[in-house]
DNA sequence: TCTAATTTCATACTTTAGGGTGATTGCTAC
DNA sequence: GTAGCAATCACCCTAAAGTATGAAATTAGA
């Protein structure tokens, strides 16, 4: 994997500047910059990156918490809001965004680089609780070993699918599909889909 | 609800104090302090806080990241590393403990707050993920509203249960069931109980 | 190369789930 | 008091899911 993406919304040129210049390195490289509501949504569009660090205070009609709060929406990415001060008010507007992280003016280039790894490490490690299981760590808890196929078949029972709506996806017969399934129910001990998500649920 | 209930684990007498100092507010209280490793495993054993700060730097055999790795384990709080330095092997241990926050020293009673504040909101979040939804924040997302019992049907489908075991230990028929099933499929949209799981999960 | 496991499919059968309709009871708000 | 809703239950029917058994083609490994 390349370096990290990371997207600036901030319009002081000097605070850019800095930040450019610390994030230019092994581990992240800056995919855009931005300085007001309009172009943050113009890149976070037409270039988008994997985490986005937004400064609270714009000089705009629209402040950071309101791009925060579209990226929360409608992008799904990291973010990592920049601010001088914290009052409850604006804090409580953050948090409805489910911010990444929170770095507090003046920082210097540890500040940032720590609290953006940290960030974007706990926001994947969120993100991962959405997902379904992967296939390696469902195998370490159960003694046999599901299949990769089996794998697929799950994952499609777990996304809610009917036995045909798989049959149609993985090209295959409802047959086959009800093998598999008749295979996954013996290796999760297990007699219904619900069961076997139910099972499932929390191992990741 | 009344203060959040904080154990600060800094060696530091002076930064104990003033951090301290900072908590004893409105919105949080000092549950306790340590200043090494078995001073903190006491506090959490007979002293239980909501959160813990805790220092990465401690002046002994183990430090901040030994007692996060304990409270990772064992507790399940959220814990925010305060840190005068995040070189990368630290970083890379301290990320495997999933903190809550990370706050660079030197720090002043903004950037204590705020971290807190976002830290202990985030953390909560992520623990809900693991848990089924609740009535009201089921409502919010849908136009029509679920009533109690169709509730208590909803978490028995996400249990895995069948439509007879709901019967036996909800005490009701499983014609009632089915009943309840059916409407509660009108009001998610959905036409089966895999789907409708797969339709609240994300809720939180 | 031979074996074992995976993936594929079939047929037949049973059980569970889901859809439609209607009805009773009890509670609450107007 | 009556309209509305929640909760309860019944019956019938269809569709989907699950069980059992057998078998062929493909692939990966010893």
């Amino acid at each position: 994997m390349s370096e990290i993406r990371i997207l600036i919304v901030e319009d002081e040129p000097l605070i850019a500047a800095d930040i450019e210049a610390t994030l230019n390195n092994i581990d992240f490289m800056v995919s855009g910059m931005a300085h007001n509501y309009d172009d943050a949504l113009n890149e976070l569009k037409n270039n988008t990156p994997d985490a986005v660090l937004l400064d609270v205070n714009l000089d705009d009609l629209k402040d950071g918490i309101d791009i925060g709060t579209i990226i929360y929406e409608k992008y799904n990415l990291p973010v990592i809001y920049l601010t001088s001060y914290a009052d409850k008010a604006t804090l409580d507007r953050a948090k409805k965004t489910r911010p990444a992280g929170y770095i507090v003016k003046p920082f210097d280039e540890k500040d940032l680089l720590a609290g953006l790894e940290i960030a974007i490490y706990n926001f994947s490690m969120r993100e991962s609780h959405t997902k379904p299981v992967n296939l390696a760590t469902l195998n370490k808890h159960i003694l046999s070993v599901i299949s990769e196929r089996e794998f697929d078949v799950l994952l499609a029972i777990y996304e809610g699918k009917t036995n045909q709506q798989m049959a149609d996806s993985l090209f295959v017969s409802v047959n086959t599909i009800k093998t598999h399934i008749s295979n996954l129910y013996i290796k999760l001990d297990v007699a219904s889909r619900t069961a076997a998500i139910a099972k499932i649920r929390g191992w990741m």
